[in-house]
DNA sequence: ATGTCATCATAGATTGGCTCTATCGGAGGG
DNA sequence: CCCTCCGATAGAGCCAATCTATGATGACAT
């Protein structure tokens, strides 16, 4: 069975007439008479009932005919939807990203790449780096947000932004004087992440200690409430800074100004590293200069 | 475009790969990478990402796909009510049955059924009921056996007849020797089916009790073979018997009466309903009347 | 009655595209 | 670094859709 034998069907039967169908179909009219008689054949039942004024449709032709449209339909679906999904910058792209980064990047910049990319329906997805980079290499995702270096030879990735670490402290600790923080100070009371979040990694390795607390935080914000609640000290991206300032924290910058790179990964034979690309420099050009070295 | 080249489509997604997917659809690989390429370029979208390890789905192509399904699924419609009404009562017909049920019903009317309506080409499938009505509701089934009352609007039942409960028990059983048992005796070792058998629920209502045992039956056979060495009793549908004696067990009637409803269930606008329909008579005046009862 | 018109069916030639076999090229894995 | 797996490509062959030209049939009018 064909579509183009179901469109000449449709077409007859809206005109009744089998010349005047295949005018409107762009073909001879035995085109149409052989053809729908060889989808009659097909099918083993008659379509067409053919008087010496005009045609109509069989029963039978009745009962199949909302099937013979919905196909008919559903094929010009397929086309519509191709055309606009056309343009490369355009269709679903989903985007993961780390969970320490997510709540106060996506504020900043999702407008901004909704402007630069309208036709783009970035989807956000927040999860730890390697269950992002597991989606990724799954083709659940189409690019993430990570910040270390991914060295699978499969992903290609696009440096975004360089942000700092700062130490954020509860307003009555001795350091919340000091204009910087020195890193070995904050290794004294420091709280970190549960594991896999590739915070905890960075802010142990930046204070050089291990994890001692008891605790497992798993986000950021729970994290800030407890330094808040004098329970220690913490490090936090560039990013949450102002969330930290406005749950009562002290912001202060370290002393050797630390930092993270933060990174668009996507697959390397992916057929949306154009969008990425766009993505990756959308983000570039829209996060605030204030702390970030771009590039 | 056409139909043809969209069940490729479908074929190389479910498989994955581009030769497996050609073996299904009955043609070579080539043909299918130069007809995919051809409806990527007609589409003017990528549809498929090819890796070196097997084939995945574009983010574009995943948008589509509910319409190159539903086109698909359409055409096949055409055809299956195109054969419908060439000869309502033939075709292949594929026919869910509960596991408790199947066994014993099938040896009885099978062959009959294959008399009365020789063209129509029975498929058994045994599943557990919410199964079977997912398949019959995705078309992977014309019409399901089951012993529950369906009560989706879009699914239309014909009741075939009923089954009474009986009480298997070990020869050495206390009770053995009553000519009926009474339910709230049965209750008290009664074993019972896993978990999504509609036979375990009606015997845990029948009998008013709660299912206590460790193990995990997931078969009448099982289970029967448990009663046989002295692990408890249970309750069997009266088609069963016979197999239940053969095993040593003994049978006897309940002094309740109770049973379960067996009913032939189809899709309401299913092109095979006549067949359905026929199928159920057909059953009902097979089905031994010893202890059947039908409508 | 019979010619005429309208309409669909048929015949034979042509063309285009689908499919095949054979082979290439590239990417991973050992 | 070689080997294997897998998709892409090339070129030939074949089938089927289409075209033009013509036939067949029934309605209608004179």
């Amino acid at each position: 069975m064909n579509l183009r034998d179901l469109r000449y069907l449709l077409a007859v039967l809206e005109h009744g007439h089998f010349g005047r169908a295949a005018e409107a179909c762009g073909v001879s009219q035995p085109t149409l008479s052989v053809q729908l008689r060889k989808l009659e054949a097909e099918l083993g039942v008659a379509l067409l009932e053919r008087g010496a004024r005009g045609v109509s449709a069989t029963a039978a032709c009745r009962r199949l005919l909302p099937h013979v449209q919905a196909a008919v339909a559903e094929a010009d679906a397929i086309q519509a939807e191709a055309r606009s999904l056309r343009d490369p910058l355009s269709g679903p792209f989903r985007l993961g990203i780390i969970p320490t980064l997510a709540p106060y990047l996506l504020p900043r910049v999702l407008a901004g790449l909704r402007a630069r990319l309208p036709n783009l329906e970035i989807e956000p997805w927040e999860d730890l780096t390697d269950s992002l980079l597991e989606r990724l290499r799954a083709h659940d995702l189409e690019a993430c947000v990570i910040a270390t270096e991914p060295d699978q030879p499969d992903l290609l990735s696009r440096q975004l932004f360089a942000e700092p670490f700062l130490a954020a402290l509860p307003p009555a600790h001795p350091l919340a004087d000091c204009a910087t923080v020195a890193e070995s100070e904050l290794a004294r009371d420091i709280l970190v992440l549960a594991e896999g979040h590739c915070l905890r990694d960075q802010a142990l390795a930046v204070c050089r200690t291990a994890a001692s607390q008891p605790m497992r935080a798993m986000s950021l914000v729970t994290l800030m409430h407890l330094v808040a609640a004098g329970y220690g000290t913490t490090l936090i991206p560039a990013l949450a800074a102002a969330a930290a300032r406005e749950m009562g924290l002290v912001v202060r910058p370290l002393a050797l100004g630390a930092l993270r790179t933060l990174r668009l990964v996507w697959r390397v034979r992916s057929p949306h590293r154009a969008a990425a690309e766009a993505v990756a420099e959308s983000i570039i050009a829209l996060v605030d200069r204030e702390f970030a070295t771009s590039r």
